[in-house]
DNA sequence: GCCGTTTTCGGCCCGACTGTTTTCAGTCG
């Protein structure tokens, strides 16, 4: 099996991070942290450009980096990481990955502490051993302390959508085997919780053993955890665990209904059930055949409950007076109203992206590059942007049907004024302001900070709202209930950001502001043409949190969309 | 490392914040 783009953009990722430790030149660094991110935004499977010798097409790819591409997919490594994972000791990276931790510090930690681990530095921490190293204090050493241990709480947990990538890679495999009859992600995946801890698969065949024996030598997996007569259990190579459950035919449904959960649901199920005289064993012993979830509920005197919902979050009563919302689904959105483009930090031009939007059957999308501050990210001067507007206002003279709104992403200065003048952005489309410096605001002026944007009548939609990065840091000190209230009252747009390590707002967040009335955009924020898929992501925020296409702008159709941001 | 080019080497990377300092190094977006 070929190697996912993924994978080998994995690979350059570590190869800068192992050489940032080793102080290598910063321009080298970025020029392979920049291949890896085109790499992975490619599209088409990267064996196929490589056959058509089309490397030098691709921007950020040179000879060098060509070569280790070809290297890496001919003999699935790279020679010149392998030496380097000799030299380097494993845990340094994820040290390198803590907040206020870069190569810097972490190779002093490791020279004068022999501090290799996480584990190693925390120690080291507690003991008080850092504080005396120069650059360092007791304030850095609490920090370390801290940051550690929010690390520890989340160790294990993998992103929703490599979750997905593999589930979903693995479900269309195992399909392809003769004898499997269906295939299902259960458990956190199937409720697209924003993190999970494995992967459960659920696999309708009459022959376990085969699907067993295949499943193991699938170039995906590293190791087998445990087998039994219907269970198997892998390690992966992505460091996933995978739980495969092998069920007959007839009992996939409940199989599948159990295994999704969540606890917390079906303990509600079963209080439910006990009310109304009957027992949740009763559908355990498996004697009633289900073809399918809807037939289970149904069973149970209740209308389905999709799995987004079933975390004991009301449905279960919902469900009973049958008053559950319909929710929001990826078919409903008509326009992605945060991408951006080569203007500023994008990979792809406008006309690409506007492509691939009517590819996916959008009515419209908002161009919103980066505005003047943020320098790192190609930030558009003020000339720049009346550029591009003019350009995106001849661009949609030659379309048919699809609508290219102008647009910003502005930043939110530290005093909260907007980073761009107010007679620029009345005459922009769609106006997004997000925070994207001085994160470490104390709460009541970063909530100001934020307040004022969403009481600036230029600004159409808040931008990752929490700033929270599942994957790295905590959002900024917020009182989100103020910022909520505000919103309300300005009838500003709150942004479900779909990137999967934001996934901001969050479900819980969304759902509160749906209660105050507050309308939500669902974007992608891509910044190529393969993120513009994660819109998906997104929408299972907006499940999770009960909305209805009703609740979100970019389900309208493009005419009533702009009658709406001109209001 | 890549890119562009007056084709062969120079430019690419900016500004703010933090905690440690007492003028700055390291980190971050």
């Amino acid at each position: 099996m070929n190697m996912r783009n993924e994978e080998v953009a994995w690979i350059f990722y570590e190869l800068a991070d192992l050489l940032e430790f080793k102080g290598e030149n910063f321009f080298k660094i970025r020029a392979y942290r920049n291949a890896a991110r085109v790499l992975s935004g490619l599209a088409e499977p990267l064996e196929e450009i490589g056959q058509r010798g089309e490397w030098i097409k691709v921007p950020g790819i040179g000879k060098i980096i060509a070569a280790k591409i070809d290297e890496i997919l001919t003999t699935g490594h790279l020679n010149k990481l392998e030496k380097l994972r000799c030299e380097i000791p494993p845990g340094i990276v994820e040290i390198m990955s803590l907040p206020g931790i870069g190569p810097k510090r972490a190779a002093l930690f490791y020279e004068k502490l022999g501090v290799t681990t996480i584990t190693g530095l925390d120690e080291a921490a507690r003991a008080r051993r850092l504080r005396n190293l120069p650059g360092m204090g007791a304030k850095g050493e609490q920090d370390i302390i801290r940051n550690i241990r929010t690390r520890k709480k989340r160790h294990g947990r993998i992103l929703l959508a490599t979750a997905w990538l593999l589930a979903g890679e693995l479900k269309d495999y195992l399909l392809t085997l003769p004898d499997v009859i269906n295939v299902e992600a259960g458990g956190s995946v199937r409720r697209w919780q924003e993190t999970v801890g494995d992967i459960d698969l659920i696999v309708a065949t009459s022959d376990p053993e085969l699907v067993f024996d295949i499943l193991e030598k699938h170039p995906r997996m590293k190791e087998v955890l445990e087998r039994s007569g219907e269970r198997l259990k892998l390690q992966t190579k992505w460091g996933i665990v995978v739980d495969l459950a092998v069920v007959p035919e007839e009992h996939f449904a409940l199989n599948l209904f159990f295994n999704t959960g969540s606890r917390a649901h079906l303990d509600k199920l079963k209080d439910f059930l006990t009310t109304k005289g009957m027992e949740m064993a009763e559908l355990e012993d498996g004697t009633t055949v289900y073809s399918n979830e809807q037939e289970i509920y149904k069973g149970l005197g209740l209308p389905y409950i999709q799995p987004e919902l079933r975390e004991d979050r009301g449905e279960v009563e919902a469900a009973a007076q049958n008053s559950l919302p319909p929710l929001v689904e990826l078919e409903d959105i008509k326009g992605d109203l945060h991408i951006h483009t080569v203007w500023s930090d994008g990979l792809c031009t406008i006309g690409e992206v506007a492509k691939r939007a009517q590819e996916k059957g959008y009515e419209y999308i908002a161009i919103t590059d980066h505005s003047q501050s943020l320098k790192i990210a190609g930030g558009l001067s003020l000339d720049e942007l009346e550029k591009q507007h003019k350009e995106i206002r001849s661009l949609n003279e030659k379309m048919d049907g699809f609508t290219i709104l102008t647009g910003i992403e502005a930043d939110i200065l530290p005093g909260g004024e907007i980073d761009c003048p107010d007679e620029i952005l009345k005459d922009t489309d769609l106006v997004i302001a997000s925070v994207h410096s001085a994160f470490k605001q104390d709460r009541e002026t970063m909530t100001a900070r934020v307040i004022s944007a969403i009481e600036n009548k230029n600004v159409d939609i808040i931008g990752h709202p929490t700033g929270r990065l599942l994957s790295r840091r905590d959002g900024y000190d917020l009182d989100l209930e103020r910022v909520l209230e505000a919103s309300a009252d300005c009838d500003t747009i709150l942004e479900i950001n779909s990137s999967p390590d934001r996934l901001d707002l969050n479900d819980i967040n969304a759902r509160r502001a749906k209660e105050k009335g507050i309308k939500i955009a669902i974007n992608t924020d891509a910044h190529d043409l393969k993120r513009m898929d994660e819109m998906c992501y997104g929408v299972s925020v907006a499940r999770r949190a009960w909305l209805a296409p009703g609740d979100i702008v970019n389900t309208m159709p493009a005419k009533e969309l702009i009658k709406f941001l001109r209001k």
